[in-house]
DNA sequence: AGCACGCCGACT
DNA sequence: GTCGGCGTGCTC
């Protein structure tokens, strides 16, 4: 026998099959080796076998060993290989490695076993004083305690701590305690109980979104309602339906830190058929939770983007939910969308797929208007409270005013309102640090990162310059550097000189940060959501991490600091982000019995944007949006793809970056009916970290597969060494 | 990705 | 004379 490996080393040039000899092993597919590779030893995934090789008898090796018991790739997920590999054109070690725990390839991590102590049978039902001495005390203690408190056994390590160790190694020295090794599973959240469960009765809309859910097999809904319209009690009922019929269930959430909520009422719904899987768990928690669901233990999976992979055999229902969601597609190599994936493996297993959203992408909200997709909306709310009040602030006319502060007076108004009546704000602001950049006044010279082409933040805290890119340090600028002028200004203000200037105006009420930064060490985000829900702080200020489903019944207040700064990205989604983001943070006021108040502060109230905003009206900015998208042409009217070439040497990458182009204007002129648009210039970013960046701008009709491929195929051939380029389709950001 | 082979500049 | 720079090529 002859086993087909792909070795595991991410190369193009390696991504391929090796064939290895079996010799005794018993090898299948879908198992883990280690194999000899040139010079070295590697680990390598077993992706068929055969009983007849191509490869000469003086080149072909054998296997040196077997890593799994069993296949760890299941046949599903070789189909899903096969997929990704052909239309996200990945390698194909890439996307073994997502189906797996990052920790166990080199063996990183293993099985937990500890010891477990219980009465050996030909003791249990005796007298003790027949083996125990009267004198011996602590032996009787143990005995009596394994005998009626632990009937089933206990582990050594939590026995010791109620009775005396040296007893326990008596007994388990004369036969009458029995030590054994048994594995233990590690288990994430341990400390998030089931509630209480209390069946609700859905309304009427919720009840015929299930009943469409459940009838149909291998179908996309997209399920549209507002914050409160009970989505989440959908899903669960969704889930129950699957579970019922026998089959698994996989829940997306957008964000980490939202997980122990959500599993909470899972938990007391599913109980312990409920797996997490996301990147911020331990290594060992999360190869358990993985093995759990690979072993039919688990029948629910709760978790991010990459639980999407989660190894569970006959899925019944896949939910994603804020399906808008930026974090749904992967921003680095590998590069996959998430509903893609999803996608096709309900249609691999028959099952449905729910995108859920109060504010769906443009793209997916035109694919349920055109039947690719069906449409179910939930447009009551369920608590029937009243969408909060929206206020839009014209920034232009506070300055005209005389007021060139951050917080405009109605905002200043509202917060000294929201406070005199002992509630609760959150301002948001999508820019971290202190102050966007320093300036000289004299001379105009700006603060750069000596690697990157991006100005640097301050950050008052640790009084120096970051690169937000590369995340390099530099010293405060006591003079500029280049006329010596004293006189430095600051930018744009950040999260960090809002909290400064709240609490130098509000002392003593309390001002918390939520950013990137204050929130880089583990458990900082529930530290911080922890305190603001005790109402330890009275306001929390952050960027759009505090945007995403957490709910504070004391919020009365939201402030949007800078609505437009989403608004000014260069690309064709800005609008939509902009919509998607303040409708998102607004949706955070007045979640309880307490009307909310929402104050937007805008250099551009005009903007059609902000009215649809204000009136919630989704409708009508899909409307808007999907007629530009028509007119312009772009998605869902077309597809856009990027090729970016990068690397230290400006003139080699543009000498790749002229080599693509050419041939792909050669293309362009075969198909010119495929082509919208077509251009190569600098990236806007024009370096990161030393690398000079440059790009391929291309707009292809709908249905162009065979240019894409081609395109791929162009971008292959034309690599160089020292030069780093790849294609991706609709990139989410174009910087 | 590694690791070796192989052909041109400054040193014990 | 040799040590070592990193360009090129191969791995079943």
């Amino acid at each position: 026998m002859f086993a087909e490996v792909i070795v595991d080393i991410a190369a193009a040039e390696v991504d391929r099959v090796f064939d290895y000899g079996c010799g005794e092993l018993d090898i299948k597919r879908g198992v883990r080796v280690t194999v000899p590779f040139g010079r070295m030893t590697v680990e390598g995934f077993v992706i068929g076998l055969k009983e007849h090789t191509d490869v000469p008898e003086g080149k072909l090796k054998d296997v040196i060993s077997v890593l799994d018991a069993r296949p760890i790739i299941t046949e599903e997920m070789f189909g899903l290989l096969d997929y990704m590999v052909a239309r996200m054109h990945l390698l194909k070690v890439d996307v073994l490695r997502l189906f797996i725990p990052a920790a166990m390839r080199g063996g990183r991590v293993r099985e937990l076993t500890r010891q477990y102590a219980r009465l050996s049978e030909a003791y249990r039902d005796r007298d003790p004083n027949e083996f125990i001495k009267k004198t011996a005390l602590a032996q009787h203690e143990l005995f009596e305690y394994l005998l009626t408190e632990k009937p089933e056994g206990e582990l050594v390590s939590e026995l010791t701590k109620v009775v005396s160790a040296s007893a326990l190694r008596n007994l388990a020295g004369r036969g009458i305690v029995e030590i054994t090794d048994a594995e233990q599973m590690r288990l994430p959240y341990a400390d998030v109980k089931a509630g209480e469960y209390v069946p609700v009765e859905l309304t009427g809309e919720q009840k015929s979104a299930v009943v469409a859910i459940t009838a149909a097999k291998g179908k996309t809904f997209v399920l549209h309602g507002v914050t409160g319209s009970g989505k989440t009690e959908v899903y669960m009922r969704c889930i129950e339906e699957a579970l019922a019929a026998g089959r698994t269930a996989i829940m997306l959430v957008p964000e980490i830190s939202l997980t122990p909520q959500v599993l909470r009422s899972f938990r007391s719904r599913f109980g312990d058929k409920v797996a997490v899987l996301h990147s911020a768990l331990g290594q060992g928690e999360k190869f358990d939770e993985w093995r759990k669901c690979l072993s039919g233990e688990a029948k629910v999976v709760l978790g991010a983007r990459s639980a999407v992979f989660a190894p569970l055999e006959n899925v019944g229902i896949i939910i994603i939910d804020e399906e808008h969601d930026s974090s749904y597609i992967s921003d680095r190599t590998p590069r996959y969308s998430t509903a893609e994936v999803a996608e096709w493996r309900i249609k691999y297993n028959g099952a449905n797929l729910v995108l859920g959203s109060a504010t769906p992408s443009v793209e997916t909200y035109y694919a349920a208007k055109t039947g690719r997709y069906e449409l179910l909306e939930l447009t009551g709310r369920v608590n029937k409270r009243p969408l909060p009040e929206i206020e839009i602030v014209n920034m232009c006319r506070e300055i005209a005013l005389g007021n060139n502060s951050i917080f405009s007076a109605p905002l200043l108004r509202e917060l000294d309102a929201c406070l005199e009546s002992g509630n609760q704000a959150m301002l948001f602001l999508n820019r971290r640090g202190y102050a966007s950049f320093v300036m000289c006044r004299a001379c105009g010279f700006v603060a750069k990162c000596e690697r990157c082409d991006v100005s640097l933040v301050y950050h008052r805290e640790e009084n120096r310059l970051k690169c937000h890119y590369c995340g390099n340090m530099y010293s405060m600028l006591d003079v500029c550097p280049k006329c010596g002028s004293p006189f430095i200004r600051e930018g744009y203000i950040g999260t960090e000189k809002v909290v400064r200037l709240l609490e130098e105006m509000y002392p003593g009420v309390g001002v918390l940060r939520m950013d990137n930064d204050s929130t880089r060490t583990k458990g900082a985000h529930a530290r911080i959501l922890g305190e603001f829900g005790e109402k330890k702080a009275r306001i929390l200020v952050g960027t759009q991490m505090i945007a995403k489903g957490h709910d504070f019944p004391d919020v009365t207040l939201v402030g949007i600091l800078d609505a437009d700064m989403s608004l000014h990205t260069a690309d064709y989604r800005s609008v939509e982000r902009t919509f998607q983001l303040t409708t998102q943070v607004a949706g955070r006021a007045g979640r309880a019995s307490l009307p909310g108040k929402v104050v937007l502060q805008t250099y551009a109230p005009k903007h059609y944007v902000y009215e649809y905003v204000r009136t919630g009206d989704y409708k009508g900015f899909y409307e808007k949006e999907i007629n530009l998208r028509e007119v312009t042409k772009y998605p869902p009217f077309a597809t856009i793809m990027r090729v970016l070439v990068s690397g230290s040497d400006d003139a080699k990458a543009g000498g790749v970056l002229k080599n693509i182009y050419e041939r792909v204007v050669a293309l362009k002129e075969k198909y010119p009916d495929k082509f919208i648009y077509l251009a190569y210039m600098r990236a806007p970013l024009k370096k990161i970290m030393d690398e000079y960046r440059m790009q391929i701008l291309v707009r292809l009709t709908v249905g162009s597969d065979e240019i894409i491929d081609a395109v791929y195929g162009i971008v292959d051939e034309c690599r160089e060494p020292k030069v780093t380029s790849y294609a991706e389709i609709n990139p989410v950001k174009l910087s």
